[in-house]
This record gives C-alpha cells, sequence and structure tokens, in this order.
DNA sequence: GAATATGATTGTAC
DNA sequence: GTACAATCATATTC
C-alpha cells in the first residue's frame, strides 16, 4: 500500500490521498461499512456484466461508473493488483537474444539478394549453380534472365509484403497505444506497461514476419532447384558431340576407357565438361554391353568411317589423331576427329578373309581390329576371325566387362601385351 | 500419349 | 576416386 501514491500518479490520474479500497471494506471507514460492501458488491458486478451489454449501455455505464463515489477506492486496488502483476512479470520481459532461426532466414535471404539492396544476386547464384550442374555456358543465358525474373518477382512480392506487415504492425501499435491511453484514465497503466505491449506486438509481427522470410526462403529454394537441378534441364548434346563421343568409343571399342587427357580434349572439342564425357561413357558401356546388337549398325559405321578417316590420314604419313587412350603409346597427336567422309570401307571387306590390315598400317589395323571386335561381339563374323588369327577377342569378357580385357585398344599399339589396364582403373 | 533414347544421379564394390 | 548398375527425369520419336 506504501506505493500507491507514487503508482497512481505514475498513472497522471491523480487519485494520490484517496483511501484504499481495503480501509472501505475492513470496517473501519465508518459504521456504514455493510452499506459500502453492498456498494462494491454492485460496482463489481456492474463491472462484470459490462460486456454483455450493447454499446450505448456500456459507454453509459461505463461513465456511470468513472463518477460513482467507489472509484477511487476500487482505482486504489487494481493500481494494488497491477503492482504486483507487474512485478511478477518483470523477470519475464528481459531482452530475448536473436532468434537464430531468423538470423538463419535473414542471412539467406540476404545472400540470395532477396532481402538487402539489390545486387544481382540472382545471375550470380544462377550462374554458381549452372557451373555446379556442368552445364554448358551458352544455352545458359536464356535460363539465368529467367531465374533472374524469377526472383525479381520474389523480392518484390517479399518486399511488398514486408511494407504491409510493417505498415498494419505501427497501425496497430499506434491503435493499441491509443487505447491504453485512453484506458490509462480509468484503470492503471504505466507507460511500461505500454511499452511491453508494443514489445508484444512487435513480436507478433515478427513472428508473422519469419512466416513471410520462411515462405520466400521456401520460394527461393523451389525456383533454385527448378532452375538448378541438372535432371529437369538435361539437354541432349549436340548432333557433332555425339558424333565425336562415338566415334572415340567405337574407335577404342576394346577398351573404352579414354584417360583424363583423352576425356578433357572430348570435353573441350564437343563443348560439355569431363564429367559430362565420364557419365557419357559410362552410361555408354554399360548400354552397349547390354544390348549389342542394338548397337551394332552404329559400332559398324563409326568404325568404317574411323578405319576410312585412319586410311586418309594413314595415306599422309600422319598418325590417327583421336584422344589418347591411357596406353596408347605415341598416340599424343593432335586431337582431331575430322570424318573423311564418303571413301566408305565396307563392312563386307573387312570380314576376316579377305582384308589385310598390313596395307593401311598400324592405325587402320587398329580400326579393323576394333571393328571385328565389333563384329565379334554381335556375333556375325565370329567363325571367320576365329579362323583368322589376326583378330584375338578381347574387350568385353564372359562377365560381360571390359576390364579384363587383356589387351586394351589403342590407335597406334592395338597389339598391346596382356598386362595394360586402362587408365580409369589405374588409380 | 506411349515408347524409346539419353544425360544425370545414386549406391555399391573395388 | 572410378566404374558399374540401377534408376530417375527429361527429351525425342512415332
Amino acid at each position: 500500500m506504501d506505493e500507491q501514491p507514487r503508482l497512481m500518479h505514475s498513472h497522471g490520474v491523480g487519485m494520490a490521498g484517496h483511501p484504499g479500497l481495503a480501509q472501505h471494506m475492513d470496517g473501519t471507514g465508518g459504521t456504514d461499512g455493510e452499506g459500502r460492501k453492498q456498494d462494491i458488491g454492485d460496482i463489481l458486478q456492474q463491472i462484470m456484466t459490462i460486456t454483455d451489454q450493447s454499446l450505448d449501455e456500456a459507454q453509459a455505464r461505463k461513465h456511470a461508473l468513472n463518477c460513482h463515489r467507489m472509484k477511487p477506492a476500487l482505482f486504489s486496488v487494481l493500481c494494488e493488483i497491477k503492482e504486483k502483476t507487474v512485478l511478477s512479470i518483470r523477470g519475464a520481459q528481459e531482452e530475448e537474444p536473436p532468434d537464430p532461426q531468423l538470423m538463419r532466414l535473414d542471412n539467406m535471404l540476404l545472400a540470395e539478394g532477396v532481402s538487402g539492396p539489390e545486387k544481382g544476386g540472382g545471375s550470380a547464384a544462377a550462374a554458381a549453380a549452372a557451373a555446379a550442374a556442368g552445364g554448358v555456358g551458352a544455352d545458359n543465358s536464356a535460363e539465368h534472365s529467367d531465374y533472374r525474373a524469377k526472383l525479381s518477382q520474389i523480392r518484390q512480392i517479399y518486399h511488398t509484403e514486408l511494407e504491409k506487415y510493417e505498415q498494419a504492425c505501427n497501425e496497430f501499435t499506434t491503435h493499441v497505444m491509443n487505447l491504453l491511453r485512453e484506458q490509462s484514465r480509468t484503470r492503471p497503466i504505466s507507460p511500461k506497461e505500454i511499452e511491453r505491449m508494443v514489445g508484444i506486438i512487435h513480436r507478433k509481427f515478427s513472428s508473422i514476419q519469419m512466416q513471410l522470410k520462411q515462405s520466400t526462403c521456401e520460394a527461393v529454394m523451389i525456383l533454385r532447384s527448378r532452375f538448378l537441378d541438372a535432371r529437369r534441364k538435361r539437354r541432349n548434346f549436340n548432333k557433332q558431340a555425339t558424333e565425336i563421343l562415338n566415334e572415340y568409343f567405337y574407335s577404342h571399342l576394346s577398351n573404352p576407357y579414354p584417360s583424363e587427357e583423352a576425356k578433357e580434349e572430348l570435353a573441350k572439342k564437343c563443348s560439355i565438361t569431363v564429367a559430362q564425357v565420364s557419365n557419357w561413357f559410362g552410361n555408354k558401356r554399360i548400354r552397349y554391353k547390354k544390348n549389342i546388337g542394338k548397337f551394332q549398325e552404329e559400332a559398324n559405321m563409326y568404325a568404317a568411317r574411323t578405319a576410312v578417316s585412319a586410311t586418309s590420314v594413314s595415306a599422309h604419313g600422319s598418325q590417327a589423331n583421336s584422344p589418347s587412350t591411357p596406353n596408347s603409346a605415341g598416340s599424343a597427336g593432335s586431337f582431331n576427329m575430322s570424318n573423311s567422309g564418303d571413301l566408305f570401307m565396307s563392312v563386307q571387306s573387312l570380314n576376316g578373309d579377305s582384308y589385310q590390315g598390313a596395307q593401311v598400317g598400324a592405325n587402320v589395323q587398329s580400326q579393323v581390329d576394333t571393328l571385328r571386335h565389333v563384329i565379334s561381339q554381335t556375333g556375325g563374323y565370329s567363325d571367320s576371325l576365329a579362323v583368322n588369327q589376326m583378330y584375338s577377342p578381347q574387350g568385353i569378357n564372359a562377365n560381360g566387362g571390359w576390364q579384363d580385357a587383356p589387351t586394351p585398344s589403342s590407335v597406334t599399339s592395338p597389339t598391346e601385351g596382356p598386362g595394360s589396364v586402362h587408365s580409369d582403373t589405374s588409380n
């Protein structure tokens, strides 16, 4: 009770000096104590039922209560209760540490260029992700701009919503503050309480903001995954790239494991990444092995092509110039996969007995070797090849693998010893 | 729109 | 770390 004057004074309601309700109730206030108790009972009843009344009625009742002679006493009691309540909640009022979740969201939004100053973050993110996906740079620009546009859209929505929230928060805060100030005329409300209330409102709005940030982050993640998920944006390699890869594959059919160098060269030539070259060869090896028959025609075509190419190169005193296999000693020549077109060497002419590899030199011998390998795999010419000792079966073994092939093919050294192992497993 | 082709990813073995 | 095998997801073909 000793705090009563300070409390009331702080409310600016000018109630200091009025006796407390307890004094009214404990009978020391006079002989008409019973009557006063009755009064207080009435007042409390009126207060309790005020919400059940219409607005006009409530307003009138409020006014009546305000003018009631017992009001000061009631007010002081309320002050007392309030003081106790404020004391009890004081501990909970301490500064909260920043929410780590909110910090994470803020950081992400900042990193993605959604919040903070616009810094072309979208393009940076798109570029980075495109690089990670190993895509070809040229055809990414359109997607980049699309990505940027969508990110910018997200950014715009985010800022609009954020602004709305802030505006709503301010409006609501002002409204509540006005309300509290008005109420402070009839009930004890300290500035601290108002402050606390403002804090609560801000926290509430902040949690709404967090939801907005979370949704925005999710939208950005979806956008990223849509644009940057390599699977989603799978593009077939262009025809030329496929041809180059196929040429290499079929010209090294007995050991289709390009070395790192060869992969790099192929990647460069095809405008794809080394990883894509590796993928391509991985897929090709498996699919070829699974269904050799299906690839027969293709194999024949490429083997013949390469043989023709090698013939033409050989005729000019050069070595075959496809990317080297790891074991192709002396095949470090420049990578030139040019097809020399129509000088097609028929498969029939290569059918074992009628063809003499020595006629065209070692390079062509390799191609012949490959072609025979193709033929042997398909089962079409195996007998004649078996009789003719020029070809010893290599490449795919009984288990269907190349690994155990005793002699990995090489453009320049097709007759390597059995100890050779392709580079892909040399690590 | 179904079938097929194809580039990428994932899990496993070495 | 690489290759293989299975699988996914998309592109292309019919």
